[in-house]
DNA sequence: CAAACTATTGCAATTTTTTGCAAATTCACT
DNA sequence: AGTGAATTTGCAAAAAATTGCAATAGTTTG
């Protein structure tokens, strides 16, 4: 069996399934253990699928992008969308980083409103061109394959001729006393750095993200201005953030 | 058994299997390895499969075809293609703007490269992920919906840190007297630019560019170091380009 | 027609890539 | 904190690719 071969079928049932384990993987394509993580890591460098303990989960953008025609709504991130969009006046100008959650509100923003997205993720920048009304500058950088986003000194200048309204963070994880946390060093420094050049800062987080650690911290729960979630405000995983001066929605 | 007759053979398989090893074909076609071997390099470079370790994965568009056992002409784009990479360095700094010849080339280029492109093309971005070895820098700047590339002040800005050694220009006409040309004013202002920065330029074009005119030019044919086609040299349509500076693969 | 040239093919030696194994380490979950 | 599962790392065997070379067949040229 071919290389590609197998790389062709991890794909293809990360396709339907969004989902697999490796020992799944190596009983099927009747290779190694080894093998199978071998090749998951490769098309992991390719961007497409995520690497995860014990398997590996399809690519947000991809997926997003096939379940985007079938209509599948996912009911977390519409929720989160909701919320999101009242933040947004029209005529401001919006700082959008990476991450799926970002790509979704983006996707649902209305195609009446008449904003200006400044972004480093160039998927973010694509599918708004399905947006006549909405003004899309790109961030110039160092492309980083991993996180599909540019990245680095180049980007980092650019963001110091913005002044943006509201901020979107995306963020791997936050937690009521640690704050908020992402996996790259490099990504920290500008998601501080986009802070900065924003009045506003508002997340988005997914339940799963919640009271988890990641290696770089961001931020403080504080120094966010909102918090978007999909639950419900009395929900008792919401509490330690209640006393916080960040406003929950 | 004839050269011809076993490469068409081995197309047909890979019409109905979608892959072949080599080990197969040898024993199904009775040559030694290294003939098969030879086969699939020759096939590979006229584009009519993808040659992978231990054997050959069929050419997705080209497999229809194929199946029907029609006689494939090379295609079009493959032959430029196959031109355009033998103009290209290890570790040399290559510019791409947009376009979808330059979107097929850089989606071609050998997996092994080692090099670094600058591009204002997202979608080039993102499609180069796939190149392990390729570092990508994309051109910052307002996003232009309608031709998917970055465009303006900024992305001219940027342009003047980079010091490219080849570019690779897209370009919607040629004409031998009236030079290149293009449909939009502010891409042939950011061409000219990117010209400038470029020790060489190359564009690569398709016979149906050949000869017209488009509305806003951007250089001389002269002004071009190389110009690629997939016209057998000495065709009668190229004649008028022969007097020329550029040299014409 | 013969000599020179070219293209094709197979073989052998060398290098590279892939693969599976085992030991040591890290991770996730109770 | 401990325990089994998963990962990382180094290593060695196997498979495949590359290269140079020589033999053969086919083509061109004088």
């Amino acid at each position: 069996m071919l290389k590609e071969e197998r790389q062709q079928l991890i794909l293809e049932k990360l396709g339907t399934d969004k989902k697999v384990t490796l020992v799944e993987l190596g009983q099927i394509l009747n290779v190694s253990y080894d093998s199978v993580r071998r090749d998951v890591i490769e098309l992991e460098d390719r961007g497409l699928l995520k690497k995860v303990h014990g398997g590996a989960i399809a690519n947000s953008y991809l997926s997003m992008k096939a379940s985007r025609g079938l209509g599948i709504a996912n009911n977390e991130f519409n929720i989160i969308t909701k919320k999101a969009q009242k933040l947004i006046e029209n005529h401001s100008i919006v700082l959008m980083d990476g991450g799926t959650t970002n790509f979704y509100i983006a996707e649902q923003l209305p195609k009446s409103l008449e904003i200006t997205v400044v972004t480093n993720n160039p998927h973010l920048a694509t599918a708004l061109a399905e947006h006549p009304k909405i003004e899309v500058i790109l961030l110039g950088g160092s492309f980083y394959k991993r996180y599909q986003i540019t990245l680095g000194n180049k980007t980092m200048q650019d963001l110091e001729h913005i002044n943006a309204d509201l901020y979107f963070m995306g963020i791997n994880s936050i937690h009521s006393q640690k704050g908020l946390a992402i996996r790259q060093y490099e990504e920290s420094l500008l998601k501080q750095k986009m802070m900065s050049v924003a009045k506003k800062t508002v997340s988005c987080v997914i339940e799963e993200k919640m009271n988890r650690i990641e290696n770089y911290k961001v931020c403080d729960v504080d120094d966010l201005d909102y918090l978007v979630t999909s639950l419900n405000p009395n929900e008792k995983i919401l509490q330690p953030f209640k006393g916080k001066s960040v406003e929950i929605l």
